[in-house]
DNA sequence: TGCCGTTATGTTAACGCAAACATAGTATCC
DNA sequence: GGATACTATGTTTGCGTTAACATAACGGCA
């Protein structure tokens, strides 16, 4: 049936077998109006005889499009990225659109400018930035884009910038005030790498939401997003003297650590210590015990960011905004009223 | 500095500055012998200059070449494929090729055909398969790929198609051994879905290793690789009156869940039930109690393919073959010697 | 001196496609 | 009945690049 006739199949091969010219063919091919019927099932007809497909390349060239969009990340080894990727990818076929990517390992101009040459420099038609850290400004990143369009996934809460973003402001207040309501006033955190956006945002909210309740920060660490950093920041707020009775976590990889490492040191949960976590990734509810956390959307943060990038794709005079979207609490068995 | 003359650069207008022919500049850019060094010197300038960046689709339209290689995967919100991507995608951009990627819900030839379309069709040169259930044969796959060169990962070991695998057998036997040398004879297993290769490599093997001990398998339950599934193994297990003194659960995750509902259960881990996981998430060294598990070298398998893919690429003629790897086991706390 | 190989550069064509323009037939209106 | 749309098709051109071929200058060698 498929001889390999080795050469590839054009426009013109369809052209001659449906005995027309080849811009009929592409009219076909890309749906184009005035074609007639007839015409139009023997091109399409030709097309599957000759499995014919047309040549990305070639196309791209003339349209100065290339329906694919790229995707420049920290990497997605986290949970929340590996959920985001996933949903721009599916998202974007829905419209489309092929994905690309490309990994950085650290925020700045020269990281950024290298992951577009990767992701093939102009043979892209926009991107997505999922670059929780600071460290480059919104007008650099106009600039190293150049003229691509580009959404931001998860900055700063009120940048003027394309972007999509959770409230994580919001996220840790629901936490740390669930704490205070639950009678806590001796409250240590675990945060995030403090040049990470949402780690600098939920930990402010940590502080500013205890300030409000009128009662004195605990201790805080400094972690780095992994169970043993978790792990290690309690032993470095216990040898340093903090005493707790709450512990807010700023992702559910950490609380895993630090509860491990409260077990160690025969402090039980929720009795001794109420933990806090943030995400809610799959595995949270199956922690010993059932960690109380907070759900991110980032389905939604996947999506809405494709979708917003194609919009301005289509019309680039789209207006800059900011979609932010809600996390909401989730009380499991981590947390106790305090005696 | 950068009026933004809205058009883009072109060989032809380095060429005009730097005063020589178009030609001459792409012989600089592909850093091809016969250029005198003075006139390299005036191109390279004039490049800076205008910042002059080739376009993609041009060169890949006449040297029938993208530099893009495409993964097609079942998603990578599990730990090993989100390693194995990330490392796919380092080592790839290392060789100098951009990577593009695309996920399917499940393993059909029409859901590999519609990824390829996706991934913009002969715009690829080559693809990193990681469909680890069975369903289309490496014949099929050929024929779908329909010349591009593929790498699967993780497919069923012995086959005879360019591949890496890791050799889960062994693995499984690792864990299920190591829990009959501690003198269990009752051991329950909670599988992944035994569609796919891996799944069914590790019950396979956990029923010849136990039968090679002399030893009646217990109960076997499937489960779907969630930490819920292994809650709701344990679960089904004990409502049909398995006994055991020993589990073993094909991840990790479905460990994290089954040990979570043995404790619902008021059974102790390790002195009731020991368990065992399989991948070695990070995680797994700080769940209650740290996990006896077996290490899978994702990193290597990503990195691996991607080599081996090149190769391919490079020459054509390259043999097939499977390469294979070994998992490595790793003691914790979650199993005990019975007593 | 004349021939040849090496080095350095330019010229032409082709990759596969779609935009723009050109042509021709057919229906529609007053 | 002739102007005016609309429909259906074909022809030409150019997107930006590299391969293939052509040319020219230069040095070495017999």
């Amino acid at each position: 049936m498929e001889l390999s006739d080795s050469k590839r199949v054009t426009l013109e091969d369809v052209a001659q077998l449906a005995r027309v010219s080849a811009q009929t063919v592409s009219r076909v091919v890309n749906d184009h109006p005035y074609v007639s019927d007839n015409t139009r099932q023997r091109v399409l007809e030709a097309i599957r005889t000759l499995d014919y497909r047309p040549n990305r390349a070639a196309r791209s060239l003339v349209t100065q499009r290339s329906y694919m969009v790229g995707i420049i990340t920290f990497g997605f080894l986290h949970y929340g990225p590996a959920q985001m990727v996933t949903h721009i990818e599916r998202t974007a076929k829905a419209r489309g659109y092929g994905v690309a990517f490309s990994t950085i390992d650290q925020m700045s101009r020269d990281a950024i400018r290298d992951a577009i040459d990767v992701l093939g420099d102009r043979s892209i038609d926009g991107l997505v930035l999922i670059t929780p850290t600071m460290g480059v400004s919104h007008a650099e990143l106009v600039q190293v884009c150049d003229r691509v369009p580009f959404v931001q996934i998860d900055i700063e809460l009120g940048t003027q910038a394309p972007s999509v973003v959770i409230d994580q402001w919001h996220g840790s207040q629901l936490v740390t005030q669930h704490l205070i309501d639950l009678g806590h006033r001796d409250i240590c955190e675990i945060s995030g790498p403090l040049n990470w956006y949402g780690a600098h945002a939920r930990h402010q909210s940590w502080l500013a939401t205890l300030q409000a309740a009128g009662t004195e920060p605990g201790m805080s660490v400094e972690g780095d997003w992994t169970a043993q950093s978790g792990y290690n920041g309690i032993h470095n707020l216990l040898t340093h003297g903090a005493r707790f009775s709450a512990l807010v976590a700023a992702n559910d990889q950490m609380a895993l650590g630090a509860m491990r490492a409260l077990r160690v040191h025969h402090l039980h949960i929720p009795e001794d210590v109420s933990v806090v976590g943030f995400d809610d990734i799959p595995e949270a509810a199956y922690f010993e015990p059932p960690l109380t956390t907070v759900r991110q959307d980032f389905t939604a943060l996947g999506e809405q960011s494709i979708e917003y990038l194609v919009d301005l794709l289509n019309d680039p005079d789209t207006p800059d905004h900011q979609r932010v979207l809600y996390p909401k609490f989730i009380e499991r068995s981590s947390t106790r009223q305090i005696e």
